[in-house]
DNA sequence: CGATCGGTTGATATGAATCAACGTGCGTGG
DNA sequence: CCACGCACGTTGATTCATATCAACCGATCG
């Protein structure tokens, strides 16, 4: 299944017998409110289920939107279920999965309660970078990046205006700069100081 | 085990072969940052596992402390998960526990990331108020409420100064009322219109 | 060539934090 | 039994971080 830029590939209270999984391109999980405010819970890689729960239930909580061009595939859940039973590898990437979300959202949950604008989007970049490294050769600290301001801003609960003035601000110390769907960072000690939730 | 009220009853990193569940009493579960900030995660219930994760993980991600005197109990993880390949019953419970403390999480985020503070207070409130409801006989809608605003002002990411000028206003409003261990609601009409997130 | 999108920048407004003082209830020790 | 200290909440004054409003710029695209 393909999906062209910006568009909804899942939406929430959706049911369906299929557990997804991104295969090329990014996607991004989101909850949307009805007044059009929607906050991003997780930027989706090739490799990344849409959300590990879904292995349990049949129906999503969230939606999913394609950032880039994106390829996505489908198991059947009872298969997957049915493998879980069958073979512990399964069990145990299954599992490996939840604990993953659940860390993941646990340290933006406290990235979003307790910090700074400044340090809420250098632990979003930190977050990202290990992930982008693990499905791309990085060279000098230049990752492939195709977010746009305002996916970071309703990643990170700010405007766009204000992620516009941070990113400036980074710029101008000179710990990292974005241009052409690319993030290249110059001072990573002074990026893990501020963002790093320790 | 049992703890009194303050007392730490897990901490990060800890390892240990048990899942822990609270039996009587109220606790919760945190993340800690090492200059004192807390963002505090989940209010725990009895009945409530420390964190569902911890059946699939021989480690904390996390801290618990007790908020009234507790009781706790631990099960062995490896009966539990024994349990679960034999039968379906408890690996469905563990399922649906993920399920729970995944969408909780999504809609904390969700409040943290995009709702002005009078939001994020009436969410946490009618986030709990059932499940109070769940373990005690509520008349006339009044809740055993053993918050301090200091834990309401960890939860939702405001200062207690703050969290006490919500409550001032909601007051006044004849939304509801806090005293003695005790939530009264008066208003839940108007509480919903501003804290259910749709 | 105009329109649109994404980003930047400046001016101003506003929500929440901070600082500080005060009150009240309660436990503890004299 | 009283006096004190301490935890918790309240309230006012002020500051600060971020939002809002608005203008502008460059790139891209029909």
């Amino acid at each position: 299944m393909a999906a062209r830029a910006g568009e909804q590939v899942a939406t929430r209270n959706q049911v369906s017998s299929d557990v997804f999984v991104v295969c090329r391109g990014w996607a991004f999980r989101y909850f949307q409110l009805s007044d059009g405010r929607r906050q991003i819970l997780k930027f989706l890689l090739p490799g990344d289920v849409f959300s590990s729960v879904t292995v349990f239930e049949t129906a999503f909580h969230f939606s999913v939107k394609a950032l880039t061009e994106v390829q996505v595939s489908g198991f059947s859940r009872s298969e997957i279920r049915a493998r879980c039973v069958a073979d512990p590898n399964v069990q145990i990437a299954v599992a490996n999965s939840c604990i993953t979300d659940t860390h993941d959202a646990t340290e933006l949950l406290t990235a979003l309660g307790q910090c700074s604008a400044e340090e809420r989007i250098a632990h979003l970049l930190l977050h990202l970078m290990p992930r982008i490294a693990a499905r791309n050769v990085i060279r000098e600290q230049r990752y492939p990046f195709p977010l746009r301001q305002q996916h970071i801003a309703d990643a990170v609960g700010l405007t766009p205006v204000h992620v516009s003035r941070v990113f400036s601000v980074f710029r101008d110390r000179y710990i990292l700069a974005m241009s052409e769907g690319y993030l290249k960072v110059f001072d990573l000690p002074e990026l893990e100081r501020i963002g790093s939730l320790r």
